[in-house]
Formats: C-alpha cells, sequence, structure tokens
DNA sequence: GAACGGGATGTGACCGTGCACACGGACGTG
DNA sequence: CACGTCCGTGTGCACGGTCACATCCCGTTC
C-alpha cells in the first residue's frame, strides 16, 4: 500500500498520478506555495497520506545543494556540560528543521580532530557547532579550507570565529574573589588542559583577580579535568600543604581534590576550602555540597543554534554573544582559619 | 581552483574532463573497481587531488538509496552512561563509513518520542539505535511503522528488538548479594523511573537475589535516576530508619543518598551502607568511595553499531549478546552493625 | 470586445552519482 | 584463423526532487 507496486517508496510522482496532477503541483504543496487551490491541496495531502509518503531527503538536497544538517563537533561529550549542550543543540536544530551530526574527537589523539572534520565536512553540511574548544581544533579547521559558517561555544578570544562565549574569566574572578573574600591568600588553581580555550580563560580570571587583590599567586597546575586527576594533583599539593584553599577548573577535579583531602586527614572546609566550576547536578550532593560556578549549557547551546541559523531568537544576533556564570555558594569554602 | 569555473563544486564529470576519461571511470576510481588500470587510476586520483574533489553524498544517496546514516534515539544524554555510548557508537559508526543522527527526547513528554521517531525517520536513517530503553519508546516504533532495523542498549525482554543486553538482573544480583553477605536484612531499593526497562531489570535482580536468600523485602522506591531524588528519598526513609542497607539503581541517587545519611548525622557506610550501579568516573571518589556495579558503556556502544551494520565484530553476531557487569567494591558498603 | 494581468497548473531540464549494457582489443583455445 | 572470454572503458538512463518557463483560463480595463 504504501509503494506503487514497483517496490520503490512513493515519490511524488505516484502522488501525482493518484491525485490526477503534475508532479510539480504535487511540489508546490510540498513546499506551501501559496497558487494552490484548496481543494487540489486537500487531494494533494490526503493522497500522500494514503500512500504514507514522505519527502526523499536526498534528492532535495542534490537538487538544493542544502543539507538541511549542521554538524557538531566536540571533545570530552560524556562530561556532563558539553552533553547538556549537545541536546540542546540537537532540540533547537530539530525545531528549525535541521538535523544533527555529531562527531566525537578523543582529546588526547590529534589525529582525531582531522578525521572528524573530514568525515564532517564530506557530509557537507551546512554549519558546524565547536565544543571543543582547544586551540588545535582551530587550526585544523584553518588548515583543512573547511569554509562552512562555524559557532563556538565557550571561546572568548578567536576573531575568525563566531563565539558565543560564557564569560569565563568572569566567572572565574567571581570564584576566586570568594575565596580572597573569606580570608584566603594562600590559593591554588588547578586549570583544565593547557591546550582549552575555556581552561585558559578560567586560568586568566584566577590569575587577573589575585593580582587586583595582591595576592600572590603560585603556577596554575594543568589538570585534565577528570576527579582522578584531581585526587592525584591533591595527594601531591598535600605533600606540602601551604595553601588553605583550591580553586579547580570544574567540579570533578575538585571532586577528586576533596576526597584526597579528606583521605589525609583534614576537613573541607575547615582545612581547605575548595571552590569548582560547572555545577553539575551532582555537585550539591558532594560532601560538603561543592560551591562552584554555574553556567547554563542548555541555554549556551540554544544559542548557538540560533546565532548559527540566524534564527530570530536573541533580537540583533551580533558576532558575539555574552553570558555571565553565577557563582553557587555551597558549603566547601569558608572563612579561613574558622 | 576548486571548481571548474562555474561555481559549483567539481563533480565527476569536471574529474573526468581533466582526467580524459569517461564519468563512469571516475566513479569505478571512487568505488574501488578492480578492473582500472593503475596509471588511469592515478591519473584521475591526481586530478580529484588538484579539484578537491569531494564525492556528493546527496547524489549518491539518491541513486543508490542507502543514506550511509544511523540515527541515536536517547534520552537522558546528558547522564554519563548514555553519553559514553553515544560517542562510542559514533566512532565505531565512524569506523565503518557511517554518519550519526541524534534525537534526544525528553523522558518526561511522551510527544516528543513521536517527534523525536518522526524526524530521525524522515531523515531516512538505515539503523537506529536506542539509547532510551523505555517501554513507550518501543510502543511508539510499532505505532509508527518505523521499519528500519533497530538496535537496543541494555533491554533484556522485547522479542522483536534485536537487543544488546547487559545482563542487568546478574548485576543487581551480584550488588544486593554483597550486602546480603555483609549481614544486611533490611534492604531497601531505589529504582529507576517505572517505565525503564533497565530499571525494571534492576528491580527484578534485587528481588529475585533477596528471594532466593529468603530475605524479606519491602516494595521498592520508584526514582527518577538524579542525584536530587535520591537525597529526598533518603531523607524520607531515615524520618523512620528501619533499614541496614540501601541499593541505588544509579551512581547519582545513591549519592543523593549518602548526602541525606550524612546530613541526618549518620554514617556511611557505618549506620548504612550503600551500593549503586553504573560505576562513573565519579564514583571513585564519592564520600564514601562508592561500592557499585561497573558496566562498560563504551564497549556496549560499540559492539551495538556491529550488531547493527552486521560487523564482522564478535564473530557469529547472533540476534542477542550478553554483558555482565562487574561489581567493585568500595568503602560505601560494609559488615552490619559494625 | 480585444488586450492585459495574474492565479493555477503543466512540461521539460537538471542536480551528481551509480548501474546496466555496449564496445573494442588482447589473449587463449580448438 | 575464427571464436569466446575477460579486461578496461564509454554511453545513456534512472534516482526524486526543484527550477525556469510555458500554458490555460478567468476577470478586469479601456
Amino acid at each position: 500500500m504504501s509503494d506503487a507496486g514497483n517496490g520503490r517508496p512513493p515519490s511524488i510522482r505516484d502522488v501525482a498520478r493518484l491525485a490526477g496532477v503534475s508532479h510539480q503541483t504535487v511540489s508546490r504543496v510540498l513546499n506551501d506555495h501559496p497558487s494552490i487551490r484548496d481543494a487540489t491541496r486537500e487531494r494533494v495531502l490526503q493522497v500522500m497520506q494514503e500512500l504514507q509518503y514522505t519527502p526523499n531527503r536526498a534528492a532535495r538536497a542534490l537538487v538544493t545543494s542544502r543539507s538541511q544538517t549542521i554538524g557538531v563537533l566536540s571533545a570530552s561529550s560524556t562530561q556532563y556540560g558539553p552533553a547538556s549542550s549537545i541536546a540542546a543543540i540537537e532540540s533547537a536544530a530539530r525545531d528549525q528543521g535541521y538535523w544533527v551530526s555529531a562527531a566525537n574527537i578523543d582529546a588526547s589523539d590529534p589525529g582525531s580532530i582531522a578525521a572528524a572534520l573530514a568525515h564532517l565536512s564530506a557530509q557537507s553540511i551546512e554549519g558546524l557547532v565547536i565544543i571543543a574548544p582547544q586551540v588545535r581544533v582551530f587550526r585544523a579547521i584553518a588548515a583543512m579550507h573547511i569554509d562552512v559558517p562555524y559557532v563556538t561555544l565557550q571561546s572568548t578570544e578567536l576573531g575568525e570565529a563566531r563565539a558565543l562565549s560564557v564569560d569565563q574569566i568572569a566567572g572565574a574572578r567571581a570564584a576566586t574573589r570568594h575565596l580572597i573574600s573569606l580570608g584566603h591568600r594562600s590559593i591554588y588553581h588547578i586549570a583544565g588542559p593547557q591546550d582549552w580555550i575555556e581552561a585558559e580563560a578560567r586560568m586568566r580570571g584566577f590569575l587577573e583577580e589575585m593580582g587586583a587583590n595582591d595576592v600572590p599567586t603560585t603556577a596554575p597546575i594543568l589538570g585534565d579535568w577528570t576527579a582522578d586527576f584531581g585526587y592525584y594533583a591533591g595527594r601531591e599539593l598535600l605533600s606540602v600543604r601551604d595553601f588553605t584553599a583550591i580553586f579547580a577548573s570544574n567540579d570533578q577535579m575538585a571532586l577528586g581534590l576533596m576526597h584526597a583531602i579528606r583521605e589525609e586527614g583534614l576537613d573541607v572546609p575547615r582545612d581547605i576550602s575548595v571552590v569548582g566550576f560547572d555545577d553539575i547536578p551532582e555537585a550539591a550532593h558532594f560532601w560538603p555540597p561543592l560551591t562552584t560556578v554555574r553556567q547554563d549549557w542548555t541555554e549556551l547551546g540554544r544559542r548557538c543554534v540560533a546565532l548559527l541559523l540566524g534564527g530570530a531568537a536573541g533580537a540583533s544576533v551580533g558576532a558575539r554573544q555574552t553570558v555571565v556564570p553565577e557563582l553557587i555558594v555551597r558549603g566547601s569554602a569558608a572563612r579561613v582559619g574558622l
């Protein structure tokens, strides 16, 4: 019933024949062309229904040379933040009739960036969202002559890309200021991987705020976002223990850190204060509940798509939008020496 | 340089003209046809290189009626487990030259299932991986005449679907057995949402093991996978406190639970033992480190694709494969009354 | 009442690729 | 040497849409 007896799914010509019109009329109905008589439209729609007709996306893409697909390039997509953004992107794109094709890269393997990009660009995507704001990704894009418009989450720096930046610096400064206002003067920072733009921004925010308050700083430790790293870094740091607070560049590392601190027989926040970044849903249930900086990944993903597809959202979508993250005070940071 | 002067990207005919062969010969080179003279192949490849020729996916899809795309339908894709699987699926699919198109559903909105399915099927996907093993998803699939082959993660039940099942029941039994062997006789179970097949399987495993050991059971509490829920359920339960151990259906709920227990001034595991499920990367750093059941989401995703695309992986891929999860003993469960 | 305009619809070409089939030549075989 | 076979390659069409243009019909205008 759903095919026209020739073993293939029905095409507009099949619909046309049964509706007694030309294939072009069917096409017009599909594309909401204004000058179609209501009766004709009805008839065509009904035949479509009967035949369970579905437009062939490939055929349409071939002739219009528009794939209606956007690509999402992401690293660490298993983490809460990027994963939330991807979900939001997918949903927003779908609302505009777009499909989302995903490609993950392995942050530790430089070759995978090129592979993922090649894969996406062979897909003839119309736009690209990058949730892997690493410097080398942009380098790879530049090197590969990728001329698809792209938007990047969280980059504050790169002039060429249209960026939707969470003001990572402001967030990091708020976190740092919080610790300083609690009286801490020996504060370590565990940063994200060197190559990550947001890691660098958070680090910069930390250093700026420390400098603005004339608090001497030590060199940040470069981590890899994982709780495991936070744990081992914590053990290392505690063997000297010349600090009263740590600002970790994400919540997972903060968690590992608190684990190490407790294992050493110390208490958070009595002995050492900890602040994280991201506010993953679990952070409120850590022990102690984690003071952290919240960023709205979902909103971010949504606006990313709006920016890319030029949707009406956000009035005049300039080349750059900024979202300011929010400090969430819980129990993991306290007044020093209390 | 990359086009043939007509403003469009180069096609096989452009390549053919410059290489002095027919378009069909170019097509043969593209598809690794055996009978092409080496010299010819070389020449064609070189012209392709010069022109930066990229095959047009839409045209190929149109004529072969194969989209080389698989869809991934997932709920709660922001959680570690599903997110890991998606990443693995993407990677495995890409290795076989397939693209992955994602669609997320909002578990709380029944309509979104139909919307996501319609979206994916309009995309003319060749296969579907379902990481949202909820009963109503399968009902929606059945109702919508979706005739694409599909594979589902973690379902143990549904005869129609080719399922790659983690033996959730065995995992849950192992967790429960662990608690029983530690002397616990009053054990609660916080399950996942009723509609979820894996939640149901874990619940069943719990009940089976309890029954096998003649331990009386109380009705499981139905949760929603979140740490928040675990926390509130914990507070509720502790107002009565007629138990010595809890088996939570995932790690997040276990985390919330431990939070509630500690807030009540009690200690895990001294006063109450807790076991989770999933072994998310953070679980080892919870306080106390969480005893839980590990399942390899990445491997699962990989095998899912192998099953769907009929890859060689896994020798004779039967209709059903089982992965047995592993109990990871850490510090959150201890001998009762110690 | 002829010319004109625009709404509703049809006709044919075209997008870039793969497939069926044809074709010429080299080679082996009786 | 005629014939069949296989290799390497070319020709034309099909896939399912959209686009440009043509056509028909009806109402309006001078």
